[in-house]
DNA sequence: CCCCGTTGCGAAAACGTTATCGATAACGAT
DNA sequence: ATCGTTATCGATAACGTTTTCGCAACGGGG
């Protein structure tokens, strides 16, 4: 059966903050300080006025009050798209949110440059008293309301941030590339107006020179961190005459993408190719070939920004930078080359 | 360095349409029309409108165009918490949106039954024009605007919904772990209030049946799908004189939160107890053991709820029940008992 | 030259709440 | 009896948009 929205359903009457009032014989003002437990009504007032409000399933509009409101208790979390990284992130800052008394958004806008500033000038102020933003654009965004990065914008910020030790994490996954024998080392370098992409490549870098190995600039190339980019760099890379025998990528969905054409290729990961990636999103667990990786704990950075956030709302002080260790989680992408 | 929000920064002044209006020198209703492309306006006040936008970068109040208008162009995922189940399911939903036009927001409103309701009452009809709501609790909810559920309640309902085959999911489960050779197979059943968790369960016990295996109720316990209470349940069993060799769970989390117990306990998984899942979330096979489990193609079926109400909130017909395919992935938590 | 349709624009009324502030009642103290 | 205080409540003005509707200007056809 295939029904339209409209095929047999009557208009459902919304009911607002006059139907309380009418039915409880009170005044609108009155029900609205019932409904935010402000003081100045009677026992007796807020007993009546309950019981129409949980009769009649009263909930209030959010936009109404947080048009007019100076807050909602909502807070929200920033996003260019629900995809594994901002899914993790989100996970561990709802854990961190539960009981606050906050209600969490999570709103995915358009992507392009501004998506954070343009997000959040339509939600912040009205609808969320704050937010975390996941991998933000630009570097200052003017805020009228408290905000917490994570993965933040490369350059100095004024907002408080959460990241982890990327140079370290980066120069870990080299190292054991390096260690296990190889010496054609790719590198899939992630957005570069981000720090972290920044960062990863310098640890690239840095233990590449530390262990005196050269690096070939035709296997380092940006992929921003997207999937797409990351497969067609990397089947270019592995047409070569003189292909890399291991990939190190700046995040897991590229080195995943990476992986899937080393595969369709005929080649044999780790044996002919080894491929290292970063985040440990639970995907790389996941992957046809378990995927070693640079850990960032995921989920304690989206409950660590929320910590900070719910300080910043109740009007305390927070730390302005919090940056968490990362440690090399070995599985079976990677081996020593042939 | 700690800082409170405050400190040294002056309040933004947030942007808004009367001041774009007076940049342009013309009326707030001229600008409004502009911004959403509104028949009625010169090309060339256009232009200078458009200029003055983009130069001061306004993006308008979500709040209050909900308010006032009919639609904003964002589409609600409602969920009772960003866990991994729902986060599979917004990934899907998000790919699904990607290039129609809409904006997502996820809300996570409070718990307790009903939060559906209270959600959709919150943010229906102003803030989204459309919704999908994740294991609501109530079987039929009041709507003003279209909605899709997905693992819907238990009962006939007059939303569209999408779930899968779990009655044929949880046989194939208990039909594995009895060929494998178990005898003595607990059950740790799911909400009673869904679809799903009735629905394994009646795979469950006809598998059982068929197989002419003999259930011990005291093996069967409900969990609600959650792990606290499936940890509980794992404990008592396990510590039983004659404990279960085999455990199927009616989701992935509360498996995966017996399989914590019993290997806090000391024991060997699978070798001194099996463990089966449903869902196939990410993080089963990223599991210190890897999870046997029947997988719900779960971004799919966000990706087809979304369809569905894409289809709906432009006015056309939908499929009113889409059920979905499950499969078996054998991974190393099943064995033979000892 | 008048009439009427079309086009472009702005004034103003919503939308459902919250916040402010004044009114009323009740009551004890003078 | 009058006054000040306190407790309770309601009118009402916002909040920042969208939408309706009216008005003016302009042409073209009769």
């Amino acid at each position: 059966m295939r029904r339209g929205y409209d095929a047999g359903m009557e208009p459902v009457a919304r009911v607002k903050l006059a139907d309380v009032a009418r039915l409880a014989g009170v005044s609108v003002a009155t029900v609205s300080k019932v409904v935010n437990g402000r003081y100045g009504v009677s026992k007796e007032t807020v007993a009546r006025v309950q019981e129409v409000i949980d009769e009649v399933g009263y909930a209030g509009n959010l936009s109404a009050a947080g048009l007019r409101g100076q807050r909602t208790n909502v807070l929200g979390i920033l996003v260019g798209g629900f995809e594994p990284f901002s899914a993790e992130l989100m996970k561990g800052a709802w854990a961190a949110a539960e009981g606050s008394g906050y209600e969490l958004l999570a709103h995915s806008g358009g992507h392009g440059h501004g998506w954070e500033r343009r997000s959040l000038a339509r939600l912040g102020g009205t609808l969320i008293d704050g937010a975390i933003l996941v991998t933000p654009t630009v570097l200052n965004t003017a805020t009228g309301v408290p905000v917490v990065a994570i993965d933040p914008h490369y350059g100095p910020s004024s907002l408080p941030t959460v990241d982890s030790h990327n140079v370290a994490g980066a120069r870990a996954a080299t190292t054991h590339l390096i260690e296990l024998g190889h010496r054609r080392v790719a590198f899939l370098g992630g957005r570069h107006d981000l720090d972290s992409g920044r960062r990863r490549e310098e640890g690239f870098r840095t233990a590449m020179e530390a262990a005196g190995v050269e690096i070939d600039e035709d296997l380092v190339v940006e992929t921003n961190y997207e999937p797409e980019l990351a497969a067609h760099a990397a089947e270019s890379m592995l047409s070569l005459p003189e292909r890399p025998t291991a990939i190190f990528a700046a995040n897991d969905t590229t080195a995943l993408a990476a992986m899937d054409v080393a595969l369709d290729m005929g080649l044999s990961v780790p044996y002919d190719l080894s491929i290292v990636g970063f985040d440990d999103i639970p995907e790389a667990a996941a992957a046809p070939v378990p995927l070693t990786t640079v850990r960032q704990p995921l989920q304690e950075m989206g409950a660590e920004a929320m910590h900070m956030l719910l300080a910043l709302v109740g009007g305390e002080a927070c730390e302005q930078h919090v940056r968490m260790d990362t440690s090399l989680v070995v599985r079976e992408s990677t081996a020593e080359p042939r």
